[in-house]
DNA sequence: AAACTTACTAAACAGTGTTCAGTAAATAAA
DNA sequence: TTTATTTACTGAACACTGTTTAGTAAGTTT
């Protein structure tokens, strides 16, 4: 039946819609300060259409974090590009950290933001596994070369490093170290580069 | 003028009764659910009567940050009993992680949570400096036995470390390193002991 | 052409932070 | 002691928020 496919297409359609409006409005606004209304607003429907195609605004959130991850994978695909296994791992970490810095509201969205309830529901978020399991990925080729007692214990202190950089300059803490602002783009990235020399065998 | 003292120390009285209100409520609802009308019902007075006191819930959230800073200071004191310096900081980091573990929605006020306007106009908290400073300080003891390029690269390392363990903790993203839930806490541990391992000489 | 289904919305509900006019009590001045 | 003034407080309102529901108009099927 050509009627009911076109449906699903609208339908599809309509929910891609309504999520890239709230993308864009959560990234540049923020995800507390846009509004169910705002977003009806940006895309010309009611409110309350919303709510037919999204059960509420965390699933909206849900959703969003989910393509975010995808940007964060795409992003790694793009800036490791060599193929000593070490080497790869340094620019994955720099990578990761430089899409923090880059894309700020982004990363609170995705690793700072409290978890919506599906994503405890379906233990985690689309595309979340992918860029986490380049991560792992790249550390097995490279474990015998890292100092770390095992790859658990390496992969989460790799994550922590990075996404305590990051994290601490989104929310502006780090701002108690009293840097010049134009200097802490340089500490964070030599701590990055000091840390991947420890690790080193 | 014994009247004009009573009024201050009667104002000052009043500010308590608000902050430990707002502080208990805080800590047990969380910031984003706790109403400036569920404190006033707490504290018996009406909404209104708290901005006479406090500009907004903005700087209400500044100084139980302020109260918060002061006890992971005292944690420290309670905690770093070592007279070797590298001891120390074994004892500092892990008096750190602890205090997020043991407190996660105070740390998650203090550390996570956005900063309030006036943390930028005052340039940081009340007793966050010391705080920060009992890291610096500790470091500045035993730098030389470190492996770190320089003193604001182990304080930031160390610092971003401990962060980014227990906020990922906090906000669940270390969930997709499918540890089984009882495991976390020691995975946390052995990264925080390999970290304080690989980074000195 | 009538019956049914789908897509949508206006309006309402219960909540939020915040402001302001007004009141009652405490203090100061007469 | 009485009057004037200051202080401390609040009820009610404003402009928002996420979300639900009853009702409508258009599209689809019979």
């Amino acid at each position: 039946m050509g009627i009911t496919d076109r449906k699903e297409r609208e339908k599809q359609e309509m929910r891609k819609l309504i999520i890239n409006a709230a993308m864009e409005m959560f990234i540049t606004e923020g995800f507390d300060k846009t509004s169910i209304r705002n977003i009806a607003d940006k895309i010309e429907y009611s409110p309350a259409t919303i709510y037919l195609y999204y059960k509420d605004k965390d699933e909206l959130l849900y959703e969003v974090q989910g393509q975010a991850f995808l940007e964060l994978y795409n992003a790694f695909l793009k800036d490791v590009t060599a193929t000593d296994p070490l080497e790869r791992l340094d620019q994955l970490l720099h990578s990761y950290v430089n899409f923090g810095f880059e894309h700020p509201d982004l990363y609170d969205l995705m690793f700072i933001l409290r978890s919506p309830m599906k994503a405890t529901e379906e233990n985690g978020w689309p595309n979340c596994d992918e860029a986490y399991h380049y991560l792992t990925g790249t550390l097995e080729t490279c474990i015998d070369q890292l100092r770390y007692e095992n790859a658990h214990i390496a992969a989460l202190s790799i994550w922590a490093l990075g996404h305590g950089l990051v994290s601490l300059f989104i929310r502006e803490r780090i701002k108690v170290m009293h840097l010049p602002d134009d200097q802490v783009r340089n500490v964070v990235k030599a701590t990055v580069d000091d840390h991947l020399r420890l690790i080193k065998k």
